[in-house]
DNA sequence: TCTGGGGTCCTAGGACCC
DNA sequence: TCTGGGGTCCTAGGACCC
């Protein structure tokens, strides 16, 4: 083994970014959320631990978050903003050295990233006291809060910054009556801002825990385990791997016994993202009805999808539609292009088509464009 | 007044070929 | 008249994550 993995994880990361450019919102329920209008179709992005107390989580309509926690202010999402101070979180932790050469980052997404020593380095120290330099620079530089967790893999990382950053939520829960929070198996403190899950301390952290308590595992993954008789991430781990193949597929049931093991062996990779298509979709505030407006959308989404295509210079090889029609079902056409172009008129008329084969009786909510590039030359 | 938007990966089944 | 396997490509849908 040998290997340590970090994972770093901004504190809700949207409503801080928020509070920093209006510290009056600083200590009062803030959700951010569509056009911050609670009268239109949107869900929330991010909700303030205070508003978290009221019951608002994220994927949650606006409207009932706003009837759950009425003096909350509630912001538009502002996707500009967090690129940038995401950015700068990023340019911090590239900045740092590990072992005497500069750490390796993976990105994950605007507020998360793993860390991983760098080929060639030295002695790594106390792991949780690297753990706890991030956060203090990142504090420093940025001025926002993190969790960090350590593992001695990617999966271990990141499961263990859930147990790091418990205590901001235990705390809330304390003061709506909830109890307090067990300690570690180890004696290691929850909610300290680090914390490391190791293979040693792996069956005692993890093994009683419900299988989704595993990042991969959903609740639909959950139930179907759950009809197998596996509860726990400990029966997972010890469940049979060709039965777990037959039943869930070659490749996921014995990824799944993997994870139940808490093993993991995907490197952090630091290579840039390289997206394999690109997609806008709208709900709209209306259900669509009229075939003009259908049509007049999807050519607006191929035509936005398109522009996020060329920025990337690589030609189209295949269109998707997706189509949500009332009251909440949702249909995909797509189509492999017989060869790859970038012709807008082209790329409407396939999108256009792929509309025709739905049906046509049912009022619209959501209309999706996705258009799927070429591999890159040098493959993904 | 239920149920966003941007992604990725996997599976299952049909078509088609040898 | 009955009916093999393997392999690949494509499509639709499911599941998950941030």
């Amino acid at each position: 083994m040998g290997q340590v993995v970090l994972h770093v994880d901004l504190d809700q990361f949207i409503a801080a970014v928020e509070v920093l450019r209006r510290p009056d919102l600083a200590g009062k329920p803030v959700i951010v959320g569509g056009r911050g209008d609670a009268t239109e179709r949107a869900v929330v992005s991010t909700a303030s631990y205070e508003a978290r107390a009221h019951g608002v989580g994220s994927g949650m309509p606006l409207r009932i978050a706003m009837r759950k926690c009425p003096d909350a202010v509630l912001l538009p999402v502002d996707h500009a903003a967090y690129d940038a101070a995401s950015a700068g979180v990023l340019d911090t932790l590239r900045s740092l050295e590990w072992g005497g050469v500069p750490v390796l980052v993976e990105v994950l997404g605007w507020d998360e990233a793993f860390l991983g020593p760098g080929p060639g380095h030295g002695d790594l120290g106390d792991p949780a006291a690297f753990a706890q330099d991030v956060r203090d620079v990142v504090l420093e530089r940025t001025r926002l809060r993190s969790g960090v967790g350590v593992g001695d893999n990617k999966l271990q990382a990141k499961l263990a910054t859930g147990f790091a950053k418990q205590r901001v939520d235990g705390a809330l829960a304390r003061e709506a009556g909830a109890g307090g929070h067990e300690p570690g198996p180890d004696g290691q403190l929850r909610g300290s801002g680090v914390y490391r899950i190791t293979h040693e301390t792996w069956a005692a952290e993890m093994g009683h825990r419900p299988t989704d308590a595993l990042w991969g595992i959903g609740a639909k993954t959950a139930k179907r385990l759950s009809g197998l008789g596996i509860e726990t991430v400990a029966d997972l781990g010890a469940a049979e791997a060709e039965g777990l193949a037959g039943a869930i597929g070659p490749t996921t049931g014995p990824w799944l016994r993997r994870i139940g093991r808490g093993v993991d062996t995907s490197p952090v990779d630091p290579s840039p993202w390289v997206a394999r298509g690109h997609g806008h979709e709208e709900t709209f505030q209306q259900d669509l009805v009229e075939w003009t407006d259908i049509v007049a959308a999807t050519r607006r989404l191929c035509v936005a999808c398109l522009a996020d295509v060329i920025a990337e210079g690589r030609p189209v090889t295949r269109v998707e539609i997706k189509v949500r029609l009332k009251p909440f079902f949702t249909v995909t056409r797509g189509h492999k292009l017989p060869e790859p172009t970038l012709d807008a008129s082209r790329l409407a008329e396939e999108a256009v088509a792929l509309l025709e084969r739905v049906e046509k009786d049912r009022p619209i909510r959501l209309i999706g464009v996705r258009l799927e590039m070429a591999p890159p030359p040098g493959g993904y």
